[in-house]
DNA sequence: GTATCGATTAGC
DNA sequence: CTAATCGATACA
């Protein structure tokens, strides 16, 4: 359930230090039958982790440039993520800083691109095991008074839009951005 | 082999 | 709006 991972914390612990932050955006994909899904065409070496076993990482290359996150939620053999699309910044502030190149801790973590950026995300942590000691989510969620959670049709892609499965931490009255993202697609 | 497109982002 | 340019698909 995507939704069980809002207010986790996603750990990266690695030489130049330990960056973490509180898991606030996440989106669910399927298997085959998930037209949004990189399991769509079935097995292929990029989505292969996808359908190992639970628990560990699927790590993707997006548009050649950016690492995306997700922890693989399906048995092994049947093919599902979920996706960590934005985090608020808890440890390695200096760190997350100086790799993403900008002051501002909004500018982070704030989709899944910057979320791979700011952890220092390797090609080679595709398929890690998050039970080990490089990378891993708490089990502790943290959860603020009058937080809510919020489903919305997933962002950037062009079908399977009517499937609800973009799940939002929002605190009424403050975050107007995080429900609309401002896109809506292509 | 070529052409095209993306679970994205930063910068015009 | 475009460039960045990897991995996958469709097609010749």
């Amino acid at each position: 359930m995507a939704r069980a991972l809002l207010g986790r914390t996603l750990v990266h612990d690695t030489a130049p230090g330990t960056v973490s932050g509180r898991i606030v955006e996440v989106e669910a994909y399927g298997d085959e039958s998930d037209p949004a899904s990189h399991a769509r065409p079935g097995p292929t070496r990029r989505n292969a982790s996808m359908y190992g076993p639970p628990g560990h990482a699927y790590v993707y290359r997006s548009h050649g440039i950016h690492l995306c996150f997700n922890v693989v939620t399906g048995r092994s053999g049947r093919a599902a993520a979920v996706l960590v699309r934005a985090l608020e910044p808890i440890r390695g502030l200096a760190t997350m800083a100086r790799r993403r190149g900008v002051g501002d801790p909004r500018r982070w973590t704030p989709g899944p691109g910057c979320v791979g950026e700011a952890l220092g995300l390797d090609r080679l942590d595709d398929g890690r095991d998050l039970t080990g000691e490089a990378l891993w989510i708490t089990r502790l969620r943290v959860r603020h008074p009058g937080e809510r959670i919020v489903a919305t049709p997933r962002i950037g892609i062009r079908v399977g839009r009517e499937r609800l499965w973009r799940f939002v931490l929002v605190h009424p009255g403050e975050d107007r951005g995080k429900v609309t993202d401002g896109r809506v697609g292509r």
